[in-house]
RNA sequence: GGAGAAAUGGCAGAGUGGUCGAUUGCGGCGGUCUUGAAAACCGUUGUCCGGGCGACUGGACCGGGGGUUCGAAUCCCUCUUUCUCCGCCA
């Protein structure tokens, strides 16, 4: 959520600035100035009202100290009247409050100014690009096939106990999903980020924390009989850890990451581009997430998108790097970085981490702040993220780059993780 | 799931209808003293929303929401959470 005073001081560059992301904002933002207006005038009048009431009160109880009791029961009678016209006020004012809400969560975050502007995935920036591309030999195979060729990866059996995109993971199968989580986490915490096991249902108020409610209430599956929601990421409970949270701007940047199952119910984005496990309804990510100084926040997404190449690198996967275009942006994203890894046997990139920065925009909806040494005022902190990474599509990618006529081979920084050098 | 108790500032813990944003202690910050530190002493120390260039100033907040009252941390209702006992259980 974009913050009031932005919009209040420098309007005109929202709505420029979001043109970048193919959004109008111009109707949004001249409700919220209108609003932002009503709701001022209703408070001064209400505040004032309340003040006059708070001294009367005082007044009485004065009185009734004093024995005067037939002068307080006068002016009991006049402030009746004061009391119903102050409770109107507050009541409207609360009401043209949350249309202020209401409109300023459906304006996007701003991107930064490297972002450039686009309309889809075509418009993206490559920045870097790292590995060598294997070459196909022979009856080489998609992961699909791979995975039923070696036993390793059941999607039938899934269907069969949950659905659609939930696929069982058997033998080497299961140890090698056990073996690169426990590989991401290692590296993760070499790299200074402390692990953390959150929950993996939400509540309402956590969800909106880290913008995913309202705008993605369809991806996010939910209970409805405890009001609560599955994750679509670790991004959501690690980032709420800091709701609410005044935080002491020397322990900046905070550093936390999480593995855990991520829930997607990925409504109406089947097709023939997500067979086997390019997607899924359940699948295991390792998240890296930074509360960061406003000042030190790019530096921070620099250092998340080198630990994150660094993954790529051990694991010897060919990658790619790509800065979102505005277009490509998410809703609450400032800038993202896309990473993605060759895929030999279905001649395509695979996107397998996202790394974001949010600026203020989580931070906001979240309540977190920090304060500078001695400083009275609070300031908004920076919040990113990102996946380091998301398991399956690096699965997909190892299994098709990795085969040979003899086996598939695991690389050698994984083997000693999963306690073999073979899937044969 | 049943019965009972509780929820107050960073923490501990007073306050049961009137000037309480809230006694006090600890912690934090600033200072005096000291070669330095500790101790001691003095001062200071919440958040949010308005108004004002500013000094400053109005309002709200004692788990959340609602109610009673001229006036609520204090009384009532409700929800949530925690603790104790019982039941069930990985």
């Amino acid at each position: 959520m974009l913050t009031i005073n932005l919009i209040r001081e420098q309007s005109s560059f929202v709505i420029e600035r979001l043109k970048i992301k193919n959004f109008d904002a111009a109707e949004i933002v001249q409700n919220v100035l209108d609003l932002d207006r009503r709701r001022r005038e209703l408070q001064a009048e209400s505040d004032s009202i309340q003040a006059e009431l708070n001294t009367l009160s005082r007044e009485i109880g004065a009185m009734m100290k004093a024995g005067r009791r037939d002068e307080a029961d006068a002016a009991r009678q006049g402030v009746v009247a004061m009391k119903e016209k102050q409770k109107q006020l507050s009541e409207t004012m609360e009401v043209v409050s949350d249309e202020m809400q209401t409109e300023l969560v459906r304006l996007p975050n701003l991107p930064h100014a490297l972002v450039a502007p686009g309309k889809s995935a075509d418009d993206n920036v490559v920045v870097r690009s790292g590995g060598t591309i294997p070459h196909l030999y022979e009856g080489a195979l998609p992961h699909w096939d791979l995975i039923r060729k070696y036993d390793i990866i059941d999607f039938d059996l899934g269907v069969k106990i949950t659905g659609a995109g939930f696929p069982v993971y058997k033998g080497k199968g299961a140890r090698l999903q056990r073996a690169l989580i426990n590989f991401f986490l290692d590296e993760g915490e070499k790299a200074g980020y402390r692990e953390v096991e959150p929950p993996i249902v939400v509540n309402e108020e956590s969800g909106f924390g880290t913008g995913n409610l309202p705008d993605k209430e369809g991806q996010m599956y939910h209970i409805g009989i405890d009001n609560l929601y599955l994750i679509p990421t670790a991004e959501v409970p690690v980032t709420n850890i800091y709701r609410d949270v005044i935080l002491d701007a020397a322990v900046l940047p905070v550093k936390n990451m999480a593995y855990t199952p991520c829930f997607r119910r990925e409504a109406g984005s089947w097709g023939a581009h997500v067979r086997g496990l390019n997607r899924l309804h359940q699948f295991d990510k390792v998240e890296i997430v930074q509360i960061a100084h406003p000042e030190k926040s790019y530096e921070s997404l620099d250092e998340m998108v080198s630990h994150v190449e660094s993954l790529l690198v051990k694991l010897e996967l060919p990658y790619r790097i790509v800065r979102l275009c505005g277009g490509d942006l998410s809703f609450t994203s400032a800038m993202t970085y896309d990473f993605e890894v060759w895929s030999v046997g279905q001649q395509r990139w695979l996107e397998v981490s996202s790394t974001s920065n949010f600026e203020t925009f989580q931070a906001n909806r979240l309540r977190c702040r920090f304060r500078e040494k001695g400083a009275r005022q609070t300031t908004l902190c920076h919040t990113l993220n990102g996946s380091a990474l998301a398991l399956p599509r690096i699965v997909a990618a190892l299994l098709e780059n990795n085969q040979t006529p003899d086996g598939i081979k695991i690389p050698s920084v994984l083997a000693p993780y999963a306690g073999f050098g073979m899937i044969s």
